[in-house]
DNA sequence: AATGATATTAGTAACGATTACTGTTTTTAA
DNA sequence: TTAAAAACAGTAATCGTTACTAATATCATT
């Protein structure tokens, strides 16, 4: 199944590629619709699973049931705010130490962790503070 | 609306303490009807909820799409085996200095973190060995 | 022990995110 | 230009979970 050139995956990628927030499936299809209206959101669902694949995209699980995606697929930790739900880039370098830490307590074989943070964002930071 | 005593809530938090891997909902539902048949999956989802927001027991999302939940309620971590998808608590202390080290990389304030591990289980990599 | 207020239940319907299906349209190599 | 197959739009189905409702269980007060 050699890959095809497609329109609809160009507009998902570069649709997130800018963006810097991490949209779910739904907000990329409301948008790519404006420019495209016949789209399907099938079609949307579709991209980015083939487009995470790849690796040319990020699938983002942050725990809030619903899958975000990031067009920077640099490894890096992500903030949830937990007032208003966005997800924002840390620009931290990778602690691989923890996984090395971790394997010294295990029988298996640790490849790799997946961390986000949580609390307060900035902005909401503001408006609790100004309340 | 005080707690009232239930005797399906007192068999899911049994069954729960009762085993070391991290069941889901379903996999509660499924045991817990060996003893009382006529129990309902909404009452296993409502107790498993309720327990959880009282701080009885753990909710874990791991990004598998379903919820695992754990009745040991300390703080730990836990990895997930890529081949088999079993879940392991890790014998290992909170490692709090990354999220102070994620602090100073942000403008807002972070209350927490949530870290999981991946790679292969001590049994999977005996049997990928074997082959 | 009987009463009554209400928390909890079983059973089922509804929900939201995602995936699968199907007949049609695009892409692309020959 | 043609033809194989990848991708599409549109829609139905799936899956985990939550919401609803009438009946039941719990429990403090009599």
């Amino acid at each position: 199944m050699a890959l095809k050139h497609s329109r609809q995956r160009d507009m998902i990628k570069a649709f997130l590629m800018g963006r810097k927030d991490h949209p779910t499936a739904d907000v990329v299809y409301m948008n790519v619709r404006q420019e495209n209206p016949n789209i399907s959101l099938g079609t949307v669902y579709r991209n980015l699973t083939l487009l995470a694949d790849i690796g040319e995209i990020q699938r983002l699980r942050l725990g809030d049931g619903v899958d975000h995606f990031d067009a920077d697929t640099s490894p890096h930790y992500h903030f949830i705010c937990t007032e208003c739900g966005s997800v924002i880039d840390l620009e931290m370098e990778s602690v691989e130490q923890i996984t090395e830490t971790a394997g010294k307590y295990f029988n298996g074989r640790i490849t790799g962790h997946v961390t986000y943070f949580y609390g307060t964002c900035g902005a909401c930071c503001k408006v609790l503070n100004a309340q």
